[in-house]
DNA sequence: TCAACTTTGTGCATGTATTCACAAGGGCCT
DNA sequence: AGGCCCTTGTGAATACATGCACAAAGTTGA
């Protein structure tokens, strides 16, 4: 009931081991068997819906782990793993019918219903998340812009009006909001963070470029553009120095990656 | 020596297995005992760099695992191991010295030099990401901007002008570039992708929302809103079905999760 | 009805990451 | 000088994730 994992590269902090101990002294049946989907099986599961959306618009009724596989960037036994963890969805011989599994994932994401999101920091990034198609798409929608600012509040960003960060708990409580973005500088995430929390969100998206603190019960995860630079860093300079002391030897560069 | 590992969390592709089964056969002794820094823990590097920075400019000239640990929102044995990793730069008793791990660490990201970076598609995202000071600060520099929209070209973002699309062969080299962000829509992000990589780009950042494929020996990493917020989505649903299954029997709600 | 073919679902082996827990090392105080 | 206290560095246990490889289950065509 805590942190999500992240970018399995960036591993976020515990998920349920406090919970866990509780439970099995506790908790009814019902609940026991936990459907208990790994985190990274969690992580794909997007990736193979946006897949499956676009197979279902181009027409194709039914397809194989194999084909799924290629489309998400990933091998297809890691497909069949993940998606039986939804359940034995497929129909050995012939695949997976693209719709019925758009509707499994989707249901298991809790897509089914809409959530709002209240975006704080309404700066260059915020302005630009703001107005992302994505958001709308499916499954959630900006119910609220906040912004510290006075002269931006009023401002109508998108279809949305941006208010000032006073009435943070008024809007969030008004418009039912859960999950939130931080797009703010680094120096007010934690205060922002903070009163998201106090208001009643209970999931946050953190793009502020510093480590942020969230009771148990709230889920956290980051986004971090130096960090990621960062990592690639790493492996650029790690490929410099190898091409020092291996030379161009392995020429064995032939497969591709994805991600 | 391809994609790296992702938002642990998020995880991404093969890290170097085709090359290192070649190696052991052909490559000089040097090269053997293989540095091999997990990826997990290059993802954490920068986040205590990040905190040590901060340190040193607060005053600090020596921290613990356990001070630095609360910093970075881990826990302080995953920190000594990580920086274990780099060498034995600790002293009993005693802990960190800050400037000199800020050296080391800088030193294994590869940070002592800058990294021209390329942006590519100036949209909403891509003025964001321009803009953000994040970028200048420590190890990498804009070196160019790329758009498709000829009417967007010659334009000046942060003191650096817009080139077009067609140009990114000539930019890219003349820039040294060997990282790049893309930023466009999802339709154009693999044609993109595809050039940079033939201009000689060998370390991607992809902010569309799609799969990319790149050649083996380039690195690909990805940034994607609406994975991170159907993630959250997940982990609400989750909680939202347990407060009925369980009601709110557990209060043990007391310890706090970072990231 | 049956055999050949396709594709799922999963047990098992392997690899990677986290965490514990403690011995070894170093400073500091008396 | 010597002992106490603190903190590192790491072996070993555990947990999590990946990928192989194959039996089971279904379809298709004759």
């Amino acid at each position: 009931m805590t942190a999500s994992a992240q970018q399995p590269q960036q591993g976020a902090t515990a998920g349920s081991p406090a919970a866990a101990a509780v439970e099995p002294a506790v908790v009814p049946a019902a609940v026991k068997p936990r459907r208990g989907i790994p985190d990274a099986t969690v992580a794909r599961l997007p990736v193979y819906l946006r897949a499956l959306h676009s197979l279902a618009e181009s027409g194709t009724s039914t397809i194989s782990s194999d084909a799924l596989a290629a489309a998400a960037g990933v091998n297809s036994a890691k497909v069949r793993k993940d998606l039986s963890y939804l359940g034995s969805y497929g129909t050995r011989g012939v695949g997976y019918d693209v719709t019925y599994l758009v509707h499994q994932i989707s249901r298991e994401l809790g897509l089914t219903q809409r959530w709002a999101v209240a975006i704080v920091g309404i700066g260059n990034l915020g302005h630009a998340l703001a107005k992302y198609g994505g958001f709308a798409t499916r499954g959630f929608r900006v119910a609220a812009l906040i912004d510290a600012d006075r002269s931006r509040v009023g401002e109508w960003v998108n279809g949305v009006a941006v208010s000032h960060v006073d009435d943070m708990a008024r809007v969030v409580r008004e418009g039912e909001v859960s999950i939130a973005v931080i797009a703010t500088p680094a120096g007010v995430a934690q205060d922002v963070c903070d009163r998201l929390v106090a208001a009643g969100v209970t999931s946050i998206l953190n793009f502020a470029p510093t480590v942020l603190t969230v009771p148990a019960g709230v889920d956290l995860r980051k986004v971090d553009l130096s960090i990621e630079l960062q990592i690639l860093s790493f492996h650029e300079q790690r490929k410099a120095s190898e091409v020092i002391a291996v030379g161009r030897l392995t020429l064995e560069g032939d497969e591709r990656v994805s991600t």
